[in-house]
DNA sequence: AAGTTATTGGAACGATCATTCCAAAACAAG
DNA sequence: CTTGTTTTGGAATGATCGTTCCAATAACTT
């Protein structure tokens, strides 16, 4: 049972997340997920229950493939804010790689886009959320154990100030692809909490 | 000519603005305008172009009724980093004021969910961005002729910052109903820009 | 080779959408 | 009341969408 299928399993959806990715959930019909998947449409709806399903399996891939390649750094034990400015630096490469398609975060634009009613999808989008913030906390605290300036609820605090930022990083990179203000935005960003936290400043890119 | 429409235009514009403030563009129908304004499909045809110009109609009355009263104490000569608090009060307030429906900002619902064609759209989009950034830029340069902490590249990279966080926290306030995250959030901007500003640190809500 | 199973391409369906059109109703002026 | 003008409600149009269905084709198995 389940033979290999002519396009793999991952490339099939690799392909749709790139469509749904680029255009929003709405705006990618059924009929060019075939053209684009080259996946006949019998069979796509033999893999999937539906559109909705198919773009379940794109935001969970979406977390495999982009989110933890370019997070992972700071959610390694022993992170600390130089960690961050990785992920920011990350981020911002990915953004200079592909000018032309300002295709900013899967999870934002799509949380921008659909309704509380669809509350599978938005399960998958506040996971999303909740692992950042782990993350950012975590980094945050382990930074701050080296000079023991904030106390709990300041990190806290920082935490979901970064998280929101970055959020505001992103919703601002689909707009426009000037390069350059995302990279003042991270270079003040970061130069903000290594202040606050008491960190000499960074030698930033 | 022209008579007085059964609802003023402005009733009507307000009406559709509620609309697709809520729904977001592409999820409110010509349908649900006629049922929404009580005016007949034949009229709304007659004054608007179609479904795209009597949404820029309510770009620009939302930009008069819902932007210029929030922010434009920031915009007023004088205004300062108090201001700038106030309007992010402002913001907090409404929030609070409808916890049920998590609107966010308008403008930037709808720039996740065009697409760079809708040319005319996004003109006005991205004039929404500038009038912020400079109203920003403005506050900015004023709070630091008290001080004189930072040079004119500091003050544009801060009003950047700003505008950018701002973003993200409209961002957020769609996502989770969570006003005491939301209020932290905007304590903790406040506070990182006061200390960098060389302010004393406000006396916050 | 024939027989069995998986996959295909596309037709068909029902729903929804923006837009157009127009006869009937409401209204204003004489 | 009788014109002339607006406004209305809804039918008609043409397009697109997600989903279902199925005969034809391709791919394996024996």
């Amino acid at each position: 049972m389940a033979r290999a299928k002519s396009p793999s399993r991952h490339a099939l959806v690799d392909s749709a997340l790139k469509l749904f990715w680029k255009r929003g959930y709405h705006r990618v019909s059924m009929g060019d997920l075939v053209r684009e998947t080259g996946v006949s449409r019998g069979s796509l709806y033999s893999d999937f229950a539906g559109k909705e399903a198919l773009f379940h399996a794109c935001l969970d891939r979406y977390q495999e493939t982009v989110v933890t390649p370019a997070f992972g750094v700071v959610e390694t034990k022993g992170a600390g804010l130089a960690e961050v400015g990785q992920y920011l630096d990350n981020l911002l490469a990915r953004n200079a790689a592909h000018p032309d398609a300002n295709t900013g975060c899967l999870v934002l634009n799509t949380l921008a886009q659909i309704t509380p009613q669809e509350s599978d999808t938005m399960t998958r989008l506040s996971a999303h959320g909740k692992r950042l913030h782990k993350g950012l906390h975590q980094a945050l605290w382990q930074e701050n154990q080296k000079h023991q300036k904030l106390d709990e609820a300041e990190i806290e605090a920082l935490a979901r100030f970064t998280l929101i930022s970055i959020q505001g990083l992103w919703a601002q990179s689909r707009g426009s692809s000037d390069n350059d203000a995302l990279r003042q935005y991270c270079k003040t960003l970061l130069s903000l909490l290594a202040s606050r936290m008491g960190v000499e400043p960074l030698h930033g890119t």
